[in-house]
DNA sequence: CGTACGATAGACAGACCTGTCTGAGAGGAA
DNA sequence: TTCCTCTCAGACAGGTCTGTCTATCGTACG
């Protein structure tokens, strides 16, 4: 890195990386409306005018909270398939890559569905939501027809349903070691009733 | 009703009942943090001094609206079973119950799992939660071993898991008609392969 | 050096929230 | 009648929130 532009640079983006950080944290742990903007700027160190100078409102970086996650989420997922070939290693490393995310100690379930029950209807916050909610159905629909289901839409609705009913269990019934296995156990049955059915 | 002892016991019962109600309703539908006092008592007709001679504070009267929800979830399931002998119709009833609740205009998710991502850790809404989630465990785990499973307590969990998936992306998926059907396919087969596992 | 721009700290407005309190009214009970 | 209890309507205090604005500071660049 030079001396020149590249700072420039690294500050205007500090900032806006700092806030974003900041509201990782906040905002998942502690949910939307309980957060003020005041802690975030106090977390992230950062003056009130310059959050608003990079989202115009708290809605805005709510959205933009939402995009990382929803970024870092397919990647974690997409990695996790990609250290596999056969689809449905591929199917179970998705829930094995969702049931490590169980194990962190931050975990609180998914960010998705806590900011759509905070956030008013017909926001950026519901736009956002359904993109990532499509992002993933589409990602198990594309698993079940590679692993050869009669009916791939329907497996993988039911991988979708298996996995939300497995975010919000972990999140709910925090002090149940037995979730993850359940999972996975439950994934290998609706993928075996579902590949042979008929044969 | 007489004219006498019955009003005071019916004006009594009528502020909490109507309170409750207009809890149940605003709560529910947009949620407990974006809901004030206010609307609560304008929505019920009552002064503020009556709800908080009924209630201790706001956090009381979210506790009562949780509990009249259990007890009406609950007990409809209950019903639902209670038409049916076979404990696998009786699973399967129970599914079928819950989709008559997607079908409602009002539906909008748990109320439970809603009412948990905006209150406080360790407060009474938590407590509430967990309370209705063991029931609800209590009941599948009941009805696994009933159906005959090899490992009662997985395919409660499983079921469970299923349960929550569906309410959480009929929520979400608002637009999305194939839910229903596809719960009650996954639970007979995560039925199946817990029954007839190994026989 | 001077200029321009972004950052900072913090005051401020306007709105909302919960919970308390006052004062008045209505309807049974002694 | 007088009392007592519940209710209503609403003011009020004390706090929170978002978003705007002022004023100052530091630094890169011409």
């Amino acid at each position: 890195m030079s001396i020149t532009a590249p700072t420039e640079i690294d500050h205007r983006t500090s900032a806006r990386n700092r806030l974003l950080a900041a509201a990782n944290e906040l905002f998942y742990a502690e949910g939307i409306q309980t957060v003020g903007i005041d802690r975030i700027i106090e977390r992230a160190g950062v003056a009130k005018a310059s959050l608003y100078n990079h989202f115009r409102s708290k809605e805005e970086l709510v959205a933009a909270y939402l995009a990382s996650r929803h970024e870092l989420t397919t990647s974690r997922l997409a990695a996790a398939m990609a250290r596999v070939d056969d689809p449905r290693e591929k199917i179970l490393a998705v829930f094995d890559a969702q049931a490590q995310q169980f194990a962190q100690a931050d975990f609180n379930g998914c960010a998705f569905t806590a900011a759509s029950t905070e956030a008013p209807r017909g926001g950026l916050v519901e736009a956002a939501a359904d993109e990532f909610r499509a992002s993933i159905r589409g990602m198990f629909t594309d698993l079940a027809e590679q692993a050869g289901a009669a009916d791939p839409v329907t497996l993988g609705r039911q991988l979708h349903l298996l996995y939300d009913g497995a975010g919000l269990a972990a999140r709910m019934d925090r002090h149940d070691p037995g979730i993850a296995p359940s999972v996975c156990e439950a994934a290998e049955s609706l993928l075996d009733v579902a590949v042979y059915r008929g044969t």
